[in-house]
DNA sequence: GTCTAATCGAGACGGTACGTCCCGTCTTAAT
DNA sequence: ATTAAGACGGGACGTACCGTCTCGATTAGAC
């Protein structure tokens, strides 16, 4: 379901409003060639009028539902799961072995090429358009955010963690340097270098019960 | 000086190359003009034509020494000490101190409107633009990288600081988390932020005397 | 009606084509700007550009429908009964009267500032554009030749001519002196000098009852 | 030898001016690259700059001695004997024979596609440049008109030719019709159609015995 | 033999126009 | 009422030349 909700007939009960519904075929077609030409030329080379061609359909019926090229990317690269895996830190073992495998599978998904690329797409959108940034923040950044920051709650419960440090200030480490190395264009994404980041981090975290503090 | 080196004859001594030089006067006057519309307009509504007449310049004066509106802006943004703070961390103390003081001393500059519109800038331009990306990691990002590196090397040293831990992975984080906020266009970067993640960092950096290693 | 027949359905009758139909109203805007233009500043200093802006008109809409600088003031000049006269001679009275009223009806056309400046940016596109050339043959030489020539045949017809003559290449002589008259810039041109023209042309022309032929 | 006399000690007797002295190679080498780039590309893709380049000159070294593109065509094509054949009728024969010869000189010259070409390209700049078109008249038509008129006028003393004939307008038509067809772009010029025309002329301008007229 | 100065090649400069591409809106006929 | 098609006014793109302006480097008569 699209997020850029423009139902003309939300609006109590009303009319049934007549005329032709709004085509579901289309919107899929839509967000499927913005993949494919995201895919195939890059953000920046992307135009609505390609868009349309493509998904054989006429620009206005973009322009209609999406208020710029932004979110049309946004919503292909983001809709369902898409995108890329959004699952939260698992709760089943030692919140160090939790937040690894959370970060593992994060980083599998910025080393995969298509993803990245998907990524990177939506990054720059996000770079050119504050609306479009706020979904990037709404429907990724803070999900994973809220995952993490949520486990780690947890184990600060569980005395695993220092309950004083600030969660989502080590959220925003892991998640924009993810971020960041990805619109950087710069080389090979290595998975180590994120276990290492983690090794300092969750040491950082760790709750200390030798000097209390 | 600029960073578009485009020197014809670098090859050994020979000739001076014949024909007018490069005028020093429109190299400064495009770069200055280039400064004031991204602060007025934003990279994104910025041309070349519009930075041309504003520099009372040709178009081609542009295109002869740049490739593109990005490296432009790179130049721009990037020359001398034009766009931020480049100390490296001073050694005049304690690491963490030292380390606290840098930091500060960046998060300042991501909080000032003018310098965050101006990394805006180039980190759009390096979006779009791999050899923009490079330009801005040579000339900001690795410099940084590079100098909070040598500090913990030197901390290492001096058995401040765990010496097997992975301290570009460590600059990564700081940096990247800033560069994304700046452009993820959310509002207010909190300096308490970035002092909270360092009191993560800087504990889980800490050489541990207790269980020796 | 517009010369510059690009009809995409032309084939059969089939469907009507899709899509808003093209902009009376520009076409018309286009061409006028194009005359005033044209008087204004003369063919050389004409911009597609500048009869976009006096049109009120994108430049696409131009090059949508027109292949070249030319063929727009080509279309401009020769539309309708805008350039000059068309009219062939008439067949009131002896040939000898016929031809002298069309071509001083021509000479005075060519003696008009305004005429004479739109045949001379007509010539100037023709003289760099191949196509333009064969508007200009076709939309007012052949037409000017084929009304004389047709004269001409029923003067032969009379017995007021030799029917051995090549009247095409009398009319190329008549028209090519004018025509040649107008892009050669020189000063006035004279009616008297075409009348001393058909003097010759037109007693080279009479049948000669004396010695049959 | 130039025709664009830019000579700065002209003025009287005063000193020789030192200094280096016009390179009569560059002249050459402009002239013979301009013919060279006119018969290549035509004169409307002809450029200043691509000329000094063919020719090994600077932009500056062409600006120095012509004040424009049409003035070197002119030069390039209209020196010596270069153009086409200049030659006066002959006064070898009957009147008749004599106009005959020369423009059927005339016509080859015109059905030749070299010389042809450079006619286009001098009368492409003479229709964008009023100093050009009086170079052409001046260099061109006007020699083969005068030489035209002095045969007539030898033929009229001699009794062969009506006296009272305009033999200028008579020229005009003869060389206008040819300057036309030559810029008219159109296919095949056939001598015949010249000489239909002499038919129909030189019957004009005899003189008539008979009825004295 | 210097001196002096015009000319040369090269090519950068401030500009103008090009022809193309895309934007976001509008019009049309068809569903 | 919405759709596919596509023309519209607008504006930026990157390129090509324009005619002018530095640059050293010749070149040649005057001293």
């Amino acid at each position: 379901m699209s997020q850029s909700s423009n139902n003309p007939s939300t609006s109590g009960v009303s009319r049934p409003s007549p005329g032709r519904k709004r085509s579901e075929a289309s919107r899929i077609a839509i967000l499927a060639a913005t993949r494919e030409l995201v895919a195939e030329q890059g953000y920046e080379k992307l135009s609505i009028g390609g868009i349309a061609a493509r998904a054989g359909v006429g620009k206005d019926t973009i322009y209609r539902w999406w208020p710029s090229k932004g979110m049309v990317v946004a919503d292909a690269v983001l809709e369902e799961a898409q995108p890329f895996h959004l699952a939260p830190p698992p709760q089943s073992g030692p919140v160090d072995e939790d937040i690894r495998a959370w970060a593992h599978a994060l980083a599998r998904d910025f080393a995969d090429p298509v993803r990245v690329g998907r990524i990177r797409a939506v990054t720059s959108a996000a770079s050119e358009d504050p609306a479009t940034a706020e979904q990037l923040y709404e429907r990724f950044t803070q999900v994973q955010r809220t995952g993490f920051i949520d486990r780690l709650r947890l184990a600060a419960e569980a005395g695993e963690v220092r309950p004083d440090a600030d969660f989502g200030a080590v959220a925003d480490a892991i998640l924009g340097s993810l971020m960041y190395w990805a619109t950087a264009h710069r080389a090979d994404l290595r998975v180590e270098s994120v276990d290492s980041l983690l090794d300092v981090l969750l040491r950082g975290l760790r709750a200390d019960r030798t000097d209390g503090q």
